[in-house]
DNA sequence: CCCGATGATGCTCATATGAGCACGGCAGCC
DNA sequence: GGCTGCCGTGCTCATATGAGCATCATCGGG
């Protein structure tokens, strides 16, 4: 009667087929007895139904992961794995479900590692809080930059390795040092000290490392800290840092931004965390999207956990 | 190692499953294989997450239906069928949704109305756009309420009953007459004049009816028709009405409201309607939740065409 | 008017899935 | 300590589904 009914009256058809196979669960069979139309073509028209969107599956739940994201992340910039969770609703919090998500991949990672270096901040401490005890057993935890010294709020830096080490069955290692120090002389002098010369050594030779990164503005951790002021940071900026990874500025290429203050820096370099075997970054929010960019292209991590939105952010062409 | 874990952790392999079958779409031994249970473990952590609700699957199309909401309306209230909409995120349009959806019922009603009574208003105007060319062959369509003659808009009462008789390749039979006359003397005089007689006939032996309803407020077609002034609708209140149906105005269980105004007007009876084989209802958006309470309770239709919202409100106990 | 290209349809067959069942471990109870 | 009933597990088998292929109608170009 009709000619060209594929648009329309075809398009009827899927959502007639999706409601009585999802809504229903009806067999494609009887679907297609029903509506006077073959097996097959149902099944056809069911897949055309999920294809053009008119059916819609998600996966609901505050674990739940994005796993095309994952895939094209991996591909695109050559990361062993990528962890990415859904974006809440309720926005803002999407660190917690990072920093669960980011618990959860620690927790199965195979072989378990013996030395697993961290850095510190906001996201990290989220993290440990978030790891299952017995995640591992025996596992050494090495702080791979300073700033132990100035740890005013309760959940800093040493507790927070302390918590990855106890959870894990093993012992906390501490990098006796401030995060940046005034003068390169006594920066130089600090490293050259046996205690803090052990730990970096060991921060060297660790297994895995667990990092994530602050932005380049007056609210950044090291700012509150008291290592760096609000000028200087402004300074940075200008250089072109957009943020910090393990203490150290870095630019959008992912270069040190002012060798100068990198210099005065305690903490494994950044060389060393390119060559890593397995270096899993964290971050989440939109702030951070251009750091994260910076350590993802730059090679910085093998395994990258983070949110939908700053997922999609790095995918995008720039 | 750990014991109670069917809370927590079969949640999590659940999570787990879903998004590796329906994202990935893996299929479930494959699913076993990588996570290391057996392929049946795997399809029953799937149901459960479908169970769960963790799996949200929706159909999302103008058109689609709500089937589960169909059947608890028809089994509540003993109808021969239900068609219910979704309620469209962008609020208020659902009219035209549901004016499809009635269009699309009609069109694909068997055996094919020999007969069709309508009322009119609104919500039929739009039905009478929807219905595509052709639904019916030869089909006659009788008014079965009065108002013809106050018809100020263009798609009033005459037009849209011709429009649907035209679509279906037959004709309309108008009901030249007013909805509601000033005395009972005129409306029964009117009522047996030949034209107005025959009409009336006609709707009473009608194989199917079509109709919506009115709420009882200032809004009201007939209202607006200038039938009856904002103050009659609030003494209409006041004796109970919840809105009108074919332009008599019914309390919440279904009775009329006001028998003097009920004998002045003209048009099928609602007896009649109640004892028709099929009378198709039609009606959409939360302010006439109760009218449609009080038709549907009453029996008054055997179809019900609505939308989401209204079908819930339904259902709820009251 | 005929021919080949294109796309839809319905088939065969291999595979994926779900229902029902038997087994084994575990907790509670005697 | 042994018994019993229950739950979780993995099996068998019937059924549902999807991939690939032959066929057929339609359409545009010689």
């Amino acid at each position: 009667m009709v000619r060209v009914m594929s648009d329309e009256s075809d398009e009827l058809l899927s959502v007639r087929v999706a409601e009585l196979y999802y809504d229903e669960n009806k067999t494609q069979d009887e679907i297609g007895a029903l509506l006077g139309i073959s097996r097959w073509k149902a099944g056809r028209l069911l897949t055309q139904a999920r294809d053009s969107g008119i059916v819609r599956i998600e996966i609901v739940h505050p674990r739940a992961r994005r796993l095309g994201l994952e895939r094209e992340l991996q591909a695109r910039f050559a990361l062993t794995d990528a962890v990415i969770v859904p974006d809440p609703e309720s926005e803002a919090d999407s660190t917690t479900r990072v920093a669960q998500a980011a618990a959860d991949y620690l927790a199965g990672l195979r072989p378990v590692p013996r030395v697993l270096g961290v850095s510190w901040g906001r996201t990290l401490n989220e993290v440990a809080d978030a790891l299952p005890d017995g995640w591992a057993t025996g596992v050494t935890v090495v702080q791979i930059n300073g700033g132990v010294s100035l740890n005013r709020r309760p959940g800093g830096a040493a507790t927070m390795a302390a918590t990855i080490a106890q959870r894990g069955g093993g012992q906390a290692v501490l990098l006796p040092s401030p995060a940046i120090l005034e003068r390169i002389e006594t920066k130089r002098a600090i490293e050259a000290d046996r205690t803090v010369a052990d730990v970096l050594a060991q921060a060297a030779a660790a297994s895995a490392y667990l990092y994530s990164a602050g932005v380049a503005d007056a609210s950044s951790v090291l700012v509150e800290s008291g290592y760096l002021t609000p000028d200087d940071v402004t300074e940075l900026v200008r250089k072109g840092a957009v943020g910090d990874v393990v203490g150290r500025y870095i630019d959008a290429d992912g270069n040190i931004a002012d060798p100068g203050l990198d210099e005065r820096t305690v903490g494994l370099g950044l060389s060393e965390l390119r060559s890593a075997a397995t270096a899993i970054f964290v971050v989440a929010g939109s702030s951070k999207h251009d750091v994260a960019r910076a350590v993802v292209t730059s090679g910085l991590c093998t395994v990258l956990v983070s949110d939908e939105s700053t997922a999609r952010t790095l995918l995008e062409d720039r």
